[in-house]
DNA sequence: CCGCAACGTTTCAATGTTAAAATACCCTCA
DNA sequence: TGAGGGTATTTTAACATTGAAACGTTGCGG
């Protein structure tokens, strides 16, 4: 059993890379997210009502395609966001399939007080990197991202 | 209620190349991962048992470290793991707050036939970028992982 | 019009995740 | 020696996550 994995070295450029490209993502996420849950939200929580925030209504389907969840998964996030009386679901009157979601005005209270703190610690973790340096990261990764 | 959310250039700047970062990453890790899950494998799984295969029986609290996960998450990973035959726990002798982990030969199997896909399946989501941008992106992801 | 495929949402089961409390163990020092 | 502090693991509760199955709704083609 070897003690450290060896591969050839297109496989070990990629694998670093890869490592590191996680790495940096579960770092950069988890501290900006710290913030977050002092505020008793979780970090889908705040994608849900950052969406409806800056964009507006939207339902079930389109919110878990804009943040990148299935959408199981959103009837559970969207509920407890609703238990706080941060959002709140409406089905469509023209077809009952389609749930509306809005923000609440507490939930809009609260974004308007957190996100500027949320963004000014991003804006603080990613000053690692010059700002050609960031732009430069960014190029990269819009090369890997989600297009299947 | 702005359509969308308009900052200063530094902040523009920050959280374009910090949801860059994440989509990047969520993009490549999730393609990565699955062909792990026609294994079986969840991606805690597989990284215990890469730690395993590849440096060797380990207790819970180093796998945590290893892994970037909590000792609580670890006992349930572990458990399921040796639930499927692939890892044994055994309690140290010297010191029995200790549980040393090991993988199995059913376990060294799985991974001496899943890695090699696996990493195949990484250096080809990897290869979007040419190896010097693989490089920079190393680069500048190492100036942003976990060193708070 | 009717049956059926397609679609949006919900439910379910399994696993993961964290933080915090509980448990078990080791070691030191009075 | 035995009380207490520190450490490793497990447990617990709450939430997240996915995939699959179930449910209700819509719209289309025969």
């Amino acid at each position: 059993m070897p003690r450290h994995f060896h591969g050839t070295p297109r496989q070990e450029r990629a694998l670093s890379a890869y490592v590191k490209l996680l790495r940096a993502s579960e770092t950069v996420h988890s501290e900006a997210t710290r913030t977050l849950a002092g505020e008793g939200l979780s970090a889908s929580q705040f994608a849900v009502l950052e969406a409806l925030y800056h964009v507006g209504p939207m339902c079930l389907s389109e919110l878990a395609h804009k943040i990148l969840k299935t959408s199981g998964n959103l009837t559970m996030v969207v509920s407890n966001l609703e238990k706080g009386g941060l959002v709140t679901r409406q089905q469509s009157a023209e077809d009952r399939r389609f749930v509306s979601v809005a923000i609440t005005e507490r939930g809009r209270k609260l974004m308007a007080r957190v996100f500027p703190v949320h963004l000014e610690r991003i804006v603080e973790l990613m000053n690692r990197l010059s700002p050609a340096q960031q732009d430069e990261l960014g190029r990269l990764c819009r090369k890997l991202g989600r297009n299947l």
